[in-house]
DNA sequence: ATAGAGTAGTATCAAATTGTGACCAACCCT
DNA sequence: AGGGTTGGTCACAATTTGATACTACTCTAT
């Protein structure tokens, strides 16, 4: 069996892309995988999930959790007591989109030497 | 069985996440998951994947191209005819990413129809 | 009593990233 | 000779993201 040969499991060939563009194009940005990372345990508080992801501006932490919520791959709930309390965790949805997105964790941790060694190469020859 | 019991493949615990970041931020851009899955069947040519990647500007791809070649994960053939051909082609590291990345586009085609409702059912109540 | 920290945000403006359109050189076809 | 193809690069505009300050309220420490 060559490598050409190796079968991915794949979306039906030709499904209308659009409509999983619009998904991947919220999944697949700066901070999503992150925050999915960071509930993947159960519910975080908004600042936890701020200290946990670093580098990530409040701004920032506020409008990629509206996204999620809203495509309802996280809850948020909201306990009116003082000082006021906001847990973020998981739906269903969310956490079957766990698997695909911890295999992709899995692959980028067990890679980044082979990675890092072709960022070297690739530098020595400019 | 509950779902907060399932366990996923984890990367080492106390693995420093920085290498790992870098990686992700890498594939987890706009244009770098199409790109992948455009090359998935075998080399394609430059004009080839701006055509198939609906969307993408020409600066964008040269951009996005040089990374993931730098990364190891794309290989680039010059061939010097005219008019100029240059191939771009997945290394077998890139080969490797296919699956991860296969598993999330499925998921995103299955899940399309649950998450279209979910925005909708969203903006209804604002 | 008062200063400081923590809560979950929003508002404003600067900085970084991405997109747009023009341009290139060398050829082929009509 | 004019128009099309190839794989780019360049300068500038538009969009996205980041940094900082501000909110209102309470609890703790000085």
């Amino acid at each position: 069996m060559t490598l050409g040969d190796i079968e991915f499991p794949t979306p039906s060939e030709d499904a209308d892309c659009r409509p999983v563009r619009e998904i991947l194009d919220r999944i697949a940005d700066k901070w999503s995988l992150y925050i999915f990372v960071a509930l993947k345990d159960g519910p975080v508080r908004f600042n936890a999930l701020r200290r946990q992801i670093d580098g990530i501006s409040q701004r920032m932490l506020t409008i990629t959790l509206r996204q999620l919520e809203r495509d309802g791959l996280i809850s948020r709930t909201h306990f009116p007591t003082i000082p006021p309390r906001v847990d973020y965790e998981l739906t269903a949805v969310g956490r079957s989109l766990l698997a695909p997105v911890m295999a992709l964790m899995t692959w980028a941790d067990s890679n980044r030497d082979v990675i890092e060694q072709a960022r070297w190469q690739y530098d020595q020859t400019r």
